[in-house]
DNA sequence: ATAATGTCTTTTATCGTAAAAAAACATTTG
DNA sequence: CAAATGTTTTTTTACGATAAAAGACATTAT
């Protein structure tokens, strides 16, 4: 069971809903470069649909037979790459009680336990390295440092320098830079889901990302851009499966990003840096509340710093 | 050839030096945490010594019975473990003329080239990119993104940020902390230095490590800390060759070294500001110099950020 | 003659496996 | 009986092999 065909799967099930709009689809190229993925891989997604009477396909014409069915589509857990399927797993130890610091990480065993060969725990491990979480004995096992107080902290104060400086360097690019057209379209939509919140909060999330990956990207900065990375993950996570009080936060967090945007959009300084870290500072609250030692007031210190 | 016992080597030839000191080796626990590895590996190191006639071993009696002559040692090539071999390879490529911005590197190609398995490759590759000069096209190949005059300030940008951070936070530590001591032995070393700096200037690279890792130590964050790893691979092989005025600029790097120190003790933030500002300019400098497009003055405006 | 399709080659992703090294357990010694 | 040695088991490190996916080359159709 050398690799699986997840890249194949994917694709085909995103096709299937191409197929849903048009009566033909495209050539190769174009259907490869809209999947994202070769074109070995598009005849391979052409060849089943013929088979199983979507299409028609002879050279240039591929006519669509049929709408797609439910059947049709691959189960949902056939299309996660594996780097995937072992991050879900590893976070899930790791935010899951009795994850302590000072913990042992064996690569055999997770390998075992998730069903997969070392070589992809392995290096995933690597690659997750570099959130802060975990650390490498050389020759030997990995030690989780694990998701404390003091990791939450360090996040915030790193997250608060470089948001900071990139709100700061957002609000000098000249006034037809197109991110003021992303600025505003974002700003649209976070209007559209404040006035329906009670429903629809649990896309914030999502709005979130986009926001602050805009603000980081006028730093300019691959370091600062690449840091939104180990945010995002711990995030993601987090939302995933720490929904108590999340319609609130999401409430306040929407509220306080329409200041943050006001604030850019005057393009005064000094309100920038004091929307941004009114935001910041409750986005590090939230955190914090999340750490096992958590709900304890931030020190007055650590937000006068820089 | 699965693996090679470079780990056992290194701990060989480490061992054989200290049979130079003592007439009895310690205890079999004892050894491997002096040298760093498991018992396994001492006793094979202890066997061999006896087996060619270093020492008598017998349980708890290891008695010295001769010098260690040159022919006992292994190679050096021999110690090395597998990613350093490839991180060498890697990074004079990376360095030489022709490594330009947007090159494919190819992992079974690099493997073949270095004679390792492509495992080993990728994870080296895997590690690497937190450095910032390579990005993964997910089922694809890997792009080199350069090391560039935009890469170059782009670092410089983040570790002036970070130090300046560090440096408020170490003059602000309690005066009975162990970091006044550290500081104290580097600015004895750093005296020594320039006082045989036509001689010694080579030993900078590696004092200028201690010294910056005191300061980010002082930060008290795990991100600040292990940025110091890009800076510290930079460097590192950027001093190994590329050598052009290296005694006058390590010169340089000395006095402003000692001025920073001075400022330290003083405690006076505003001095250290100043002194910290003042040599991370010139290192900005020197790392702009040696970029393809570098020996450009900087830009004003970049150092008045913040 | 450009862009698509058809075919073949190369590279990546992943596993099983084996040696090196670490770690765990059992036994002896001071 | 605590710490060292002797022995066995487990884990890490690395390779070669193989299916999936990408990419390159050859051919055909508009």
């Amino acid at each position: 069971m050398s690799k699986s065909n997840n890249v194949y799967k994917d694709a085909y099930n995103r096709c299937l809903r191409l197929l849903e709009e048009t009566s033909n689809l495209p050539s190769e190229p174009e259907l490869g470069a809209t999947l994202g993925v070769s074109r070995t891989t598009v005849r391979g997604i052409l060849a089943r649909m013929a088979e199983n009477g979507l299409i028609t396909w002879d050279k240039r014409d591929k006519t669509v037979l049929r709408v797609p069915k439910e059947e049709d589509f691959f189960p949902e857990e056939e299309t996660d790459s594996l780097s995937q399927i072992i991050e879900r797993s590893f976070m899930r130890r790791l935010l899951a009680e009795g994850a302590e610091a000072g913990m042992q990480i064996n690569e055999l065993e997770l390998a075992r336990d998730i069903g997969v060969g070392t070589t992809s725990v392995r290096e995933f491990l690597i690659r997750f390295s570099r959130f802060g979480l975990i650390e490498k004995r050389r020759n030997s096992h990995w030690v989780l440092k694990g998701f404390t107080r003091a990791f939450a902290l360090e996040l915030a104060d790193i997250r608060e320098m470089f948001e900071l400086r990139s709100a700061a360097a957002f609000v000098a690019l000249p006034g037809d830079s197109q991110v003021w057209d992303d600025l505003d379209r974002l700003e649209t939509e976070h209007r559209a889901l404040a006035r329906d919140i009670a429903n629809r909060y649990p896309e914030f999330s999502e709005l979130d990302e986009r926001f602050h990956r805009l603000i980081h990207s006028a730093s300019h900065n691959r370091f600062i851009v690449d840091f939104y990375d180990v945010i995002s993950m711990i995030f993601h996570y987090h939302y995933q499966w720490n929904k108590a009080g999340q319609r609130s936060r999401n409430e306040t967090a929407v509220a306080e990003h329409l200041a943050y945007i006001a604030a850019l959009k005057s393009r005064d300084a000094a309100k920038v840096e004091d929307a941004c870290r009114r935001h910041l500072t409750s986005a590090r609250q939230t955190l914090l509340d999340s750490t096992p030692e958590g709900r304890q007031a931030i020190p007055a210190k650590r937000n006068k710093t820089l």
